[in-house]
DNA sequence: CCCGTTCAAACACCGACGTA
DNA sequence: TACGTCGGTGTTTGAACGGG
């Protein structure tokens, strides 16, 4: 076993011993999972009022997704307008965002529940889709904004300009993009600590379903923003690995089929997950590929560690380089 | 500001594909 | 073989656009 691998190693049974010793997350989620399940059929209702439309795309947080239901709209992965839909209608509230809409993209539309429909909600609409350009120049929001363009590129359903195939990214009932929030936090492989806090934890960047037909896989893509030696490729594999060892617990415990079809699955849940684990960060001059299709074992289960490497070009994904076979071309593919 | 036109999103259906 | 998931195609619907 390689150095890396035992790295790896050592991190899972780290990861497995805290989730052993600080069982309240069993409880804690199993709870979110019934209270998501139950709103499900009221969320793709609420969907069918309105359209989402880019460049602004849907998010809910997993408190919103078991309680209110409000919908939070998004630019760049930075909230700008909370959306309320009942009896009256599909209602837009810019409230305590109206301030940073101003200093980042210059947008000075403040919406108090004004309807969707309405003259000012079409205008705070047009003033995004003219690509406003970021006014903010500290680039503390630039892992959103890239997350963003990730899964603005995973979500399309044609082929045609999909730069990888037989990705999807999970949403709630479809419909929500979301962060699913751990009860670890690993931003700091050395020091990962236990939050029991609701919504305290780490999130996991982008979760997705990666194949096609009945052996979909899930995936955990740990996305970074700069490719750079002070953050190097294997230390985002190792913080996707420790947030993976928590997806294992979390579909292996009490409500893990409930979590499986929050996934995105319609089977049932297998005997033998396959669990891909993907650094998600920009190209460099020398790309670490090293660790690529690497398999370990954890119970009944298996992590498989891969790359995504992208350049971006006008706030769009415009090339990929991938260990994911699955996911490339057919054309790409043949062309060997 | 109204209303017909145009465009993009959403939907419904089904074939391809890969797995149990 | 049966099944689950992605994506292709054609149609419907929601919202923007533009002329008057």
């Amino acid at each position: 076993m390689d150095d890396f691998t035992s790295q790896c190693c050592s991190l899972i049974k780290k990861v497995d011993e805290i989730l052993k010793y600080n069982s309240e997350w069993v409880q804690r989620y199993g709870g979110y999972a019934k209270q998501i399940l139950l709103n499900e059929d009221d969320l793709k209702y609420k969907k069918t009022n309105f359209n989402e439309w880019a460049p602004l795309y849907l998010y809910m947080t997993i408190g919103e997704a078991k309680g209110n239901l409000l919908f939070s709209l998004r630019y760049v992965g930075q909230d700008v307008a909370k959306l309320k839909v009942d009896g009256q209608g599909v209602t837009i509230a810019t409230n305590s965002f109206t301030e940073r809409n101003m200093r980042d993209f210059g947008c000075n539309i403040h919406l108090s529940n004004h309807s969707w429909s309405s003259k000012e909600a079409s205008d705070f609409r047009k003033h995004f889709s003219n690509k406003p350009i970021r006014l903010d120049v500290s680039k503390k929001n630039d892992e959103h904004r890239v997350e963003s363009l990730l899964l603005t590129e995973f979500s399309k359903s044609d082929s045609k300009d999909k730069m990888i195939c037989n990705i999807q990214p999970v949403k709630f009932s479809g419909i929500a993009r979301f962060q699913m929030k751990t009860p670890l936090t690993s931003s700091n492989i050395s020091n990962i600590c236990y939050e029991k806090k609701a919504g305290s934890g780490g999130g996991i960047d982008i979760i997705s379903r990666i194949g096609i037909g009945r052996g979909t896989k899930l995936c955990v893509m740990e996305v970074k923003d700069e490719n750079v030696a002070a953050e190097p490729p294997r230390n985002a594999v190792l913080q996707g690995l420790s947030y993976g060892v928590f997806v294992l617990n979390l579909l292996r415990s009490e409500s893990g089929d409930l979590w499986w079809k929050i996934f995105g699955f319609k089977g049932k849940l297998p005997d033998s997950l396959e669990l891909y684990i993907v650094c998600t960060m920009p190209s460099s001059e020398v790309n670490d590929i090293s660790f690529a299709e690497k398999v370990i074992n954890y119970k009944q289960d298996f992590f498989h560690l891969h790359y995504l490497y992208f350049q971006e070009e006008n706030q769009c994904i415009k090339k990929i380089e991938t260990s994911l076979k699955q996911c490339k071309k057919k054309e790409l593919l043949n062309d060997n």
